[in-house]
RNA sequence: GGCGGCGUAGCCGAGUGGUUCAGGCAGGGGCCUGCAAAGCCUUGUACAGGGGUUCGAAUCCCCUCGCCGCCUCCA
């Protein structure tokens, strides 16, 4: 059975679905006013392999994740290059899915929009005033921090601490500097909605309990997000929530951050690579891979080296698959398959047992990925002893594992599309070549297909070109 | 200031007190190969430092040092 840190229990705890088979999950998503960078990529990664699992493991999973399209930083940059803040929006949520294509992280089954919700929030906002849980100030709608009696369980402090370490000057007309903006009132030129209290927008935390609630209903499974979401975005939802009377989420999972040189990626500090950056230089599965490799609550360390290892780490697995005739794979991006599939396909079944009870365990992806590696060998080996079926069985489970954590594995030599016919005449000549015993002349041709961007292996088949 | 976390071999990174150094990458040696590539075998004797508990600690407790994060927008 799953079992997930939960944040607010700080333990790790079994996932007991609120409806038989089937699991709810909500995840903040981005807000689109600039390019994601790695960081915004891990989230959507661990995300995308605790969904694809959960799918592996049976469940019908229901995922939502959010896109804030309206926000002071879209405004800001609207302003600043003189568009509006939707072409903003729009652009932005562009390069996001572009980047989430080119990792394959499958689409939710709802990616909800703030400004499509705006009339709802309103009306929970209207709520939580009406039980005397928010007030008017002279710039907007302010949420009562004092209406949650456990204020501050996600960020494991007692309220009255929180208060005495915040670093930011409190608007003095609020009642707590807890208190977060629910309606910010419009200012001339800015973008704004109808409300009770005048024209304005809605703050950030009240569109998540909306949609959230709204799509997935009370009490539903998962809520997720980033470690930086854990306080004070997830708590004030959870508060607001609370004032509204409903139940919130059941558990909840962070993930830690991307790190450079031992600190936290972000914008603000300005060490960050792009997504799009990244992806243009390096196999995205590669990303894939550095993100399952480490524990997706410890933080990951993103370096050139670490990329280059993870990339080796790939091609081992590449290569295995292929030498091992495990079969061309489906691309698996935006489908899934479950442990029943993987049986069926001829996967090994202690092996997957061993998989799931790894990921069962927190989500424990490191592990998982070392049981894929003794597979990795233990079907290399089988195949150089000669016994082929073993090998290919051990490959069709590497790929059906891969498969589950979101990895395809390019294990085909190229099919005709991918090669002309000087390749192919290169090839027979040099198998012709080596047949000869002339090996001066085959050497000249493997440099031929090499420029050709080939690597070329001999095989008990003879010549075997793939792209480099 | 409050709270939380981290410090593991060349690098990344798991480790739930107890035979074999999770796994990957890089490096050395060997096998295979016409040479390569791919693969296999082999090689590493690590747990920040200091105390303590224990028959036994990377793993539990205490202290010290160093690093990071949250308390502000933030994945």
């Amino acid at each position: 059975m799953l079992a997930l840190h939960d944040t607010a229990t700080g333990k790790v705890e079994p996932i007991v679905p609120r409806d038989v088979g089937r699991i709810s999950m909500y995840v903040c998503g981005p807000t689109v006013y600039d390019v994601p960078h790695l960081g915004h990529g891990r989230f959507a990664l661990v995300f995308d392999v605790l969904r694809r699992y959960a799918e592996f493991d049976g469940y019908e999973v229901r995922y939502v994740s959010n896109i804030t399209d309206i926000d002071d930083k879209i405004i800001t940059k609207a302003q600043q290059e003189g568009r509006t803040p939707e072409q903003v929006a729009e652009e932005f949520e562009g390069v996001w899915w572009s980047a989430m294509d080119s990792l394959g992280v499958a689409r939710p089954y709802e990616t909800p929009h703030a400004t499509g919700y705006v009339n709802q929030m309103v009306d929970a906002i209207g709520e939580m005033a009406s039980r005397g849980n928010a007030y008017e100030i002279s710039d907007g709608v302010y949420f009562d921090t004092r209406a949650v009696k456990d204020y501050g369980l996600l960020a494991l402090q007692a309220p009255e601490t929180l208060a005495a370490g915040a670093r930011v000057q409190s608007n003095a007309e609020k009642r707590s500097p807890l208190d977060f903006v629910l309606w910010k009132k419009a200012k001339p030129g800015e973008p704004s909605w109808p409300s009770p209290w005048g024209p304005g927008r809605p703050g950030w935390h009240t569109e998540c309990v909306v949609m959230s609630l709204g799509l997935l209903g009370e009490g539903f499974d998962i809520h997720g997000g980033g470690a930086d979401l854990a306080f004070p975005h997830h708590e004030n939802e959870r508060a607001q929530s609370i004032a509204m009377g409903k139940r919130f989420a059941h558990h909840w999972v962070h993930n830690g951050w991307v790190t450079v040189g031992g600190e936290k990626m972000a914008k603000s500090l300005g060490n960050y690579t792009s997504l799009s950056d990244f992806l243009s230089k390096s196999d995205p599965r590669a990303y894939r891979l550095l993100v399952l490799r480490s524990h997706y609550r410890s933080p990951l360390e993103v370096t050139p080296r670490t990329v280059k290892d993870a990339e080796e780490a790939l091609s081992r697995m590449d290569a295995m698959s292929r030498r091992c005739g495990a079969g061309p794979t489906v691309d698996i991006s935006g489908q899934y398959i479950t442990r029943k599939d993987a049986l069926a396909l001829g996967a090994l079944q202690d092996a997957v047992s061993r998989f799931c009870a790894r990921m069962d365990s927190d989500l424990d992806t490191p592990g998982a990925l070392a049981g894929i590696f003794e597979l990795v060998k233990c079907g290399n080996t089988a195949l150089d002893r000669g016994d082929a079926e073993e090998a290919r069985r051990m490959a069709l489970t590497v790929n059906a594992l891969c498969a589950a954590l979101g990895i395809t594995l390019q294990n085909t030599d190229p099919g005709p599309s991918g090669v002309d016919a000087e390749d192919d005449r290169l090839v027979r000549e040099r198998d012709q070549a080596r047949a000869d015993r002339d090996w001066a002349r085959a050497d000249a041709i493997r440099s031929e297909l090499a420029k050709r961007g080939w690597v070329v292996e001999d095989s008990p088949d003879g010549t075997k070109i793939r792209k480099a």
